[in-house]
DNA sequence: TTGAAAGCGTTACCAG
DNA sequence: CTGGTAACGCTTTCAA
């Protein structure tokens, strides 16, 4: 009767010889008993009597068992996998966050699959289509975007187990962790108003994106509150590569009055700022101050080390699983958010006005 | 007869209040067809009259019907994904390799799970294990360790599909990628020969790691082949951080005659050396020259740009995946390796050798 | 070209 | 506490 399967192992074969991977079949055979009670015996779970407990385990051992997941998954309707979906997987910014993610999410059994967006909004839409075909039970965004109307977001199905992180969405009614951009640029600002700056640039990030948008914010109403003017000519936005924090800063220093100090939206722009300042021949921070976003790993032994906002990345990474984890638990629940503290960081790229 | 499933979905029961997910049987049932034919028609494979196909589409669409990749995934025992194993997640280096075999797994439909050994030996064997549970169909080891006796490795199997990169591993007979380390040291240390330097320290990775024990290697050749003999307290075990950049880099230079230039393992240690050899009162590349290795995304911003080895990150983690898919798709193969090119990279941290 | 049906290897229900 | 057995949702063989 068995159709279709040439490799099927004959049940007359000697174990020594068999090929194929053993299954609870195979256990519960040399066990001598049900193939259920295998699988009670070997997850532990069910009540099962030690005597068979141990019988099973050792034919399990024996025969070099392993649980075959792809059978388990699709009988528990699980993948015991997330998907981990980010704007750029070069972007060093998210080192310590896949750390913390994928720490927690292995510690709770679970895989981590990569997604990378490229801010191309199809691919965004194939990494929901994943959830939803069952590749993975959760999903962490960490791009900008969502799919307007996507099946995994109606409500009609119960929104999905996703959790955004960094990148705030507006009222899409996902659960989020993020940090207060708004208020760490201020303070940021704050600083080098305190050194006696008046005349402050920046370098932006893509405007009008959420992200880019509140630091600026920040930036603004810092000035605002100092009773300080900012001449547009003092504002570049970039998109967060060194090679634009290079482009930005040029076109700000070209300016009649150019600033004495550059509040900038991310490290590496400001690596690229500090760079070409460095190529027009201003010194940092004795003729500019400089201050970025972000501490990355190499921001403090750069040359000047860098004054910076630091966000704590493996922490976000921790909070975001353990939210989403709750989330695939416990089904729905109502939307939470969580707002991680960042850390004004003063090192050498920022000094007092000098007096001229 | 049905037992156990409350949830089952009713066969009377009116499509539009049905709330479970769609399966080929309901596509079946609405575009009169069996599922056979169903599946047939939705992977476009099979033989299929075209008004069938069509019919089969139209149905799939109404019901807003996806494949469900675990029953999919058991039945053509398959998963259609595979691990990446680095020994730290939050290694910048890692970030091109990540995006190249991420961007050729994609293309050829496999997803790229996220493995992380923390140089943790028993880690590293639960990858190995999972292999073998069928959580992936091939791997990519970027760590220097093998479990000795593991079942993936035992021939009686067929060694699995695993391709190492980047760490070379020595006779274990899988399939690999990787540069020439020692070639690409010899040159790096050929560079600062060429610029009159004689007395030239090195920051070595860990040893006896192959890694740092290649690199090492080139470096004594070339000094060896130039005639210039290394004390050994011109030579330092670092562990590639910054930090331990910082704490060789000050070692070296507390010897008697301290080098005029500096050969380091990679570019993370170069920045740690550089920032303690301005904490010194020593200017780079003025007083002393450094050359990295790696040339990572931010070596070329740094202060002052970093002369380093190029390696072509993206293209060893494109040509690491497509091997592996390759060794995925014919089964057993005689094992390949391919060494990538390097190449020299010359910026601002290295210069002539200052007449004293 | 299509349909019926046999699995893929588990888990979990029900009955004993 | 244990065994029989029906799913999980799909692919594929064999027969028509």
């Amino acid at each position: 009767m068995e159709v279709g399967h040439p490799a099927k192992k004959g049940e007359g074969r000697p174990v020594a010889t068999m090929v194929a991977r053993p299954n609870i079949k195979d256990i519960a055979r040399l066990a001598g008993v049900s193939t259920a009670t295998v699988s009670r015996a070997l997850s532990d779970s069910g009540v099962v009597t030690e005597a068979t407990r141990a019988k099973v385990h050792d034919a399990a051992r024996k025969l070099n068992y392993r649980l075959n997941v792809r059978a388990r998954n699709l009988r528990i309707q699980k993948s015991m996998a997330v998907l981990l979906v980010v704007r750029n997987m070069a972007n060093p910014f998210y080192l310590d966050i896949f750390k913390g993610v994928e720490g927690i999410a292995r510690a709770a059994g679970y895989v981590v699959l990569m997604g990378n967006t490229e801010d191309d909004a199809n691919r965004e839409i194939e990494y929901f289509d994943m959830l939803r075909d069952g590749h993975a039970d959760g999903m962490i965004l960490m791009t900008g975007n969502l799919p307007q109307e996507h099946q995994v977001l109606d409500d009609r199905f119960g929104s999905a187990p996703i959790v955004v992180a960094l990148e705030a969405i507006e009222n899409c009614g996902l659960a989020h962790v993020d940090v207060d951009n708004r208020a760490a640029s201020r303070t940021a600002v704050r600083h080098l108003l305190d050194l006696g700056h008046t005349r402050i640039g920046h370098i932006a990030g893509p405007v009008p994106e959420v992200l880019g948008q509140l630091r600026l914010d920040g930036f603004r109403m810092a000035m605002a509150e100092a009773g300080h003017s900012v001449p547009s000519c003092h504002e570049a936005v970039g998109d967060y590569s060194i090679q634009s924090g290079r482009r930005c800063c040029r076109r700000i220093f070209e300016s009649e009055t150019p600033p004495t100090a550059l509040f900038v939206a991310n490290d590496e722009m400001a690596f690229g700022a500090i760079g070409e300042l460095r190529d027009m021949g201003l010194r940092v921070p004795q003729d500019v101050s400089v201050i970025g976003f972000d501490d990355l790993f190499v921001s403090d032994s750069f040359s000047p080390p860098l004054t910076t906002i630091r966000q704590p990345c493996i922490e976000i990474g921790r909070k975001t699983m353990t939210m989403l984890i709750d989330l695939m638990g416990s089904g729905r629940r109502s939307p939470q958010m969580c707002q991680m503290p960042t850390e004004l960081v003063v090192r050498g790229s920022t000094a007092p006005l000098a007096q001229a």
